[in-house]
DNA sequence: CATGACTTTAATGCATACGTTATTGAATGC
DNA sequence: GCATTCAATAACGTATGCATTAAAGTCATG
């Protein structure tokens, strides 16, 4: 029964050997090769492949496959930009959501996992939980297209985070505003929650886009 | 050389045919039957069809065809709220680029025809200008993505407007929102115009929302 | 050696064919 | 009459075949 359809699991696949970097940005890669990989004939493969475009992943260029599209320092301001306003609207709806301490657990125990992770000097463990911590803030905006619109922009630059992830020093203040923004919420403080989002995504930004410079990196 | 592609027609056609009314909000449709009425084959039609459930407009339903999505009154919901804050950034954004007047005719145009429509009573020409003028607004943001996200929001409520449209008494002071965030725009005061845009967007989706509920309209 | 016409190649975009399977409707039993 | 089983239908998801055409390669010519 509830069997996955092969274009799902190429979309899948794909998305895992694009974000895993075996299909490095800027690489090309014909239907057919990639079908051959997948063992499935061409038609699933090509609908991911429409798909992971619309998605923003990659650019069907007709005659040269498909290209795993680079995030240049510019395509990363555009989505930051949008990122740090979309994610301080989802902290202001969390804050009036009214939640309890039992909802806002999972963005408690990302905070203390990043705690861990930056005594631990473990950066890889930190970006995960930090990721989390965006994630589940996204959550709790309750608006569905909110999460699929983030979702959708930070997969963009997901692939730039283990070139970026290694270049700044331990993120130690930066879960001081995820704190906040957690005591915010939970106080049902809409206005302090979205302000103290919006600084700490935009400090973020500003840090990682002088970090790009700084390394003249303009392709990721 | 420069054809469009069957794919590409086929997109463009359905997206025309749903924002005319033509294929009404919950209708369902088979490929085949969509294949035989833009006379090409299933392939791509179906190729169509993925790209508009990414965009929000179908969802395939194995075996029933794809339905057209209709629009909750909480969906309207999420897209407002969606668009009032990427709008808003728009708007700092433009501020922030130093637009002379000759960058910012078209707003002050749409303006104007807003204007001259409100005189005649003329709804249907001052949702076009109104149209025109957020959108000219996100474009003058500089950012792409911003850009497609807006289109994308916009579109999923397009087909609502014609039935939110004549709810509404004459949006009166509507334009004068508009003056003041092409005013800020104009000054470089992005603050301004930002705050000023948001409370325009604002005030423009709670009373939508409100003569939604009025009117019990829950699907559109 | 460079250039340009011509041939060859091969990847796409689409049409078509086919197996699978949910759904429908008939037929059967109670 | 109602439920249940079973067969027929049909729509999808996928594979395959094919025409088109951009790109690459070849060869002749100045």
């Amino acid at each position: 029964m509830g069997e996955k359809s092969n274009a799902q699991r190429a979309v899948e696949t794909l998305r895992e050997l694009i974000f895993s970097g075996e299909l490095p940005a800027g690489s090309d890669h014909l239907e057919s090769e990639i079908a051959d990989r997948l063992q499935m004939s061409r038609t699933p493969v090509r609908e991911a492949a429409v798909t992971l475009e619309n998605q923003g992943l990659v650019a069907l260029r007709p005659r040269k496959g498909f290209r795993v599209l680079p995030v240049s320092a510019d395509d990363m301001r555009e989505i930051y930009e949008i990122l740090t306003e979309l994610e301080s609207l989802a902290a202001e709806r969390a804050a009036m959501a009214g939640y309890g301490d039992a909802d806002l657990a999972e963005l408690a125990d990302s905070i203390e996992e990043m705690d861990r992770a930056i005594e631990e000097r473990d950066l890889e463990k930190w970006a995960g939980a930090d990721g989390r911590f965006h994630q589940e803030l996204v959550r709790l905006s309750g608006n569905a297209r909110l999460v699929a619109l983030t979702t959708m922009m930070s997969d963009q630059v997901r692939r730039a985070r283990s070139v970026t992830l290694f270049m700044r020093p331990l993120p130690r203040s930066s879960n001081d505003d995820h704190r906040k923004v957690l005591a915010a919420i939970r106080a049902g403080d809409a206005a302090t929650a979205r302000r103290t989002h919006h600084s700490h995504r935009k400090r973020a930004q500003a840090l990682l886009l002088s970090l790009l410079e700084k390394h003249r990196l303009n392709r990721i």
